[in-house]
DNA sequence: CGAATAGTGTCTTTCAGACAGTATGAC
DNA sequence: GTCATACTGTCTGAAAGACACTATTCG
């Protein structure tokens, strides 16, 4: 039988040599998402290097296992050395390995998607931007993706539209304060359905999930109340979800 | 500059050699979940080899990047070796990597968890088990696992839950053909609080998750109608969370 | 018949949708 | 004052909870 029964723990690892099997290539990629011009975009890079070069892309990159801790600090490091912003929402979707979605060989990547206020993004001095560019989301759905972004990109949207139908995800798009209209107008954006305003307000001041300040904010006419998002409802859900609209029955 | 810019794809991938740089180890690890005994249950394995030899372990392993196309099928695979059971409920939870997992290395795994009819798992032949045993949840959760086996365990039972509250997911526990009565007790057992006989039927049945067969069953004294899972209603969300129990406010 | 399990009737509660109404400030 | 934006009152409706009720079978 195996050696290993008559070796310590210690001794093993001593002989053990991480390269003595076959490992599948290992990447993180990142979906990050931000709101401009009162439209949903995606930031994308044009890869420099082969394979897919020239190919619009995800931002993402390998593992630096010498100072990178773990897959969550990878994701945090590629969305900062893209965007310079430290403090995004950052959250896994999902993990796709098989053999045939990269050239090079059997190839795993974690998917991450970020949430990023625009502001902020604009506000760091070092937003260098090489090669990427913030696409609006119906732009980039009719873009051919390198790899398999095309399928990454689709699963990070698709939870970033579920997760806005029960939790109050969307508010870290926006600055730390907001106004009640500013959050449902982000809400109307990516659902791409309109909102009935007091049943907006009354689902998110009634659940604690906005706390208001006191303080208010001149945009347009009436100045409005800013809130702010209350941490204690990071992961909270509503108990029930959004409803989608209405699809009238066809009238003769 | 780096060359690549002046290879074409094709003399790029000729020379491009995996192993040029590090990789951390990958592997897929199973929370694997049936009901027996009335009682929620999680198979798992006494480590046979270093390291941690003898300590308790979800089941899991190397991608065999030779037989395997998909880290699905990895999961897959590594189920039917454990339990010879191949058409469970399979889903990824989570991806979890780190420098100090485990001690030959950076290490990422792949958590996926499994439901299974613990009768279809008995039907097999070649349940053979090895190391393997089904544990009951509330020992498992007193036990010491081996690596961090204990927080996939823990991500794994809270999404079993977590979805149990809104969708149909643990018709996937039972055969294909069960009673409400039975599909509610499994209901009851996952989330450890009792639930209204009326509202659960209605819940099920006005949602079209389940089908009336017009067979019967006997097992009690008044015969009960059976029931199958709608397919089609495998994505179905419940527009409504089930309720937590509620908390009486004390009384004086 | 009684005991046990299967299944229903129906009232209450919770929370989202609809939509018309009022409030505040710039001009 | 008007206009635009902020915000509220209140009715309806969908679906969950509570719980008492009836139905079917075995012995």
């Amino acid at each position: 039988m195996s050696m290993t029964e008559k070796m310590s723990e210690k001794e093993f690892l001593a002989n053990y040599q991480a390269r003595d099997f076959d490992a599948p290539l290992m990447t993180v990629d990142m979906a990050i998402f931000s709101i401009t011009q009162n439209r949903l975009h995606i930031l994308l890079i044009q890869r420099a290097n082969h394979p897919q070069q020239g190919e619009w892309a995800l931002p993402g990159g390998f593992i630096d296992l010498k100072t990178d801790s773990t897959l969550l600090a990878t994701a945090h490091r590629k969305l900062f050395e893209k965007t310079g912003v430290s403090s995004p929402y950052l959250e896994q979707v999902s993990t796709i390995g098989n053999s045939t979605r990269d050239p090079r060989g059997w190839s795993v990547t974690a998917l991450y998607f970020a949430l990023i206020d625009f502001h902020a993004f604009q506000q760091q001095e070092s937003h260098r931007l090489e090669h990427c560019e913030w696409i609006d989301m119906s732009k980039a759905k009719s873009m051919s993706l390198a790899f398999d972004h095309r399928l990454l990109l689709d699963m990070a949207l698709d939870r970033l539209i579920n997760k806005t139908r029960y939790t109050a995800l969307p508010v870290s798009l926006l600055p730390e304060l907001f106004t009640l209209t500013e959050l449902q107008h982000i809400y109307e954006i990516i659902l791409e359905q309109s909102l009935d305003k007091k049943a907006f307000r009354r689902r998110m001041i009634e659940a604690g999930a906005v706390i208001e300040t006191g303080q208010s904010k001149i945009v347009g006419k009436r100045p409005a109340q800013l809130y702010r998002f209350n941490q204690d409802s990071f992961d909270f859900i509503f108990p029930r979800s959004l409803e989608l609209p209405r699809t009238q029955p066809e009238a003769d």
